[in-house]
DNA sequence: GTCTATATAGGGATAGAC
DNA sequence: GTCTATCCCTATATAGAC
């Protein structure tokens, strides 16, 4: 009962500390003087700090699967990329010390390596599924090249869109506002290859998405 | 004399190290160890780790600075673009534990902050030089909204290419030749702006970069 | 310039009392 | 479940001999 609640307060305080400070300068100790509770109490709950971080994964990776899941049986439409593009990136936005320090936190742990390409692969075939998708109700105008490496782009940009605000500017900080303008960057990427009537809809609410 | 020597045996075991295991996963003493120097010699030369890190900065600064030069006193066409992806990526390449872990190493320290911004606003210069003046060849044809938000993705995919390389495959380790695919990838960015033969043109020579 | 020895601090993790 | 106490280990950094 309380043990259940603790077992969740570490989870929910580790991962805003790691949020807020980055994974690597957050400790097990710092994790339980937040929290109140003693070191040993935390290592009761949890078998090592990797075992926290685990476990948000698996948070992490349930909610970004869900995100990626795209509509069948019928076509897709713009507004269905630009919801999509939501979900994806307020799920980027709730787990961001993973993005942080993605190579590094990877590096360390072959299971999360593996679990982590899965979701890129999932994420490039739904990006492409979705391009296809468009091109067959040709709102969109591209080869079979030419997706494949834009689905590719839009991974890359998604994936590392947080760094690159965080280190782009002098303000070290980056803010949820952030994500719309991330967001009109993606969709930017497939702008070129639309219709002229989508790509100067698109233009009309992008202005909304510049910051 | 000697000492020269080993100031600067050290700063280039320190690269290699940093490159190969991830900057955070080298200390001092290993570096020490790997040089076959005590570290209270490594601390003679050098004030702390981050010193290091300094120094090994400068060197990649410089060493930037002149890959992102444009040559002045005429229109850019597409080998000029080529070529300088290439300078780009080789600098890139040689410091690749700066991008491993960007973020991270560049919350730690604020000289080293302001001057990676400093860096990414000259890149940003540079990129929209060369994409307006293959406009004004009548290379590429784009609005200025176009060429500023392409700029903005050039960018980001070149700072974070061996990242995303490094994580999108199970295989941990990235190796040189993928820096062809991270050129070609950034090449597809204004492949859709290109006036059809260029488009060509580009897509012949792609063939080259794919791995 | 270089080494050996050592100080200090902090993080990860466990044992055992309550 | 939770706390106190503690151990081990590693990293950074310095002092002083050579």
């Amino acid at each position: 009962m309380a043990a259940k609640q603790t077992r969740e307060r570490i989870l929910d305080t580790s991962l805003a500390m790691f949020n807020a400070q980055g994974e690597p300068n957050v400790t097990t100790n710092h994790i339980a003087d937040e929290l109140g509770i003693s070191p040993g109490n935390l290592y009761y709950h949890y078998r090592n700090k990797d075992d926290i971080v685990e476990r948000l994964f698996a948070r992490y990776e349930s909610r970004m699967d869900d995100a990626l899941s795209v509509p069948e049986g019928r076509l897709p439409n713009l507004e269905d990329v630009w919801l999509q593009l939501h979900l994806v990136f307020e799920c980027m936005w709730e787990y961001r010390f993973l993005y942080r320090d993605l190579v590094d936190i990877l590096a360390r742990n072959r299971k999360l390596r593996q679990r982590f390409a899965r979701i890129l692969n999932r994420a490039a075939a739904s990006a492409q599924t979705v391009l296809k998708g468009l091109a067959q109700a040709e709102i969109l105008r591209a080869t079979e090249d030419e997706i494949h490496a834009t689905a590719e782009n839009v991974l890359l940009v998604a994936t590392f869109w947080l760094n690159y605000h965080a280190v782009r500017g002098v303000n070290p900080e980056p803010a949820q506002n952030d994500l719309s303008h991330g967001i009109y960057q993606v969709m930017l990427l497939i702008a070129p290859f639309l219709r002229d009537a989508e790509r100067t809809h698109l233009n009309t609410l992008a202005q909304a998405y510049r910051r």
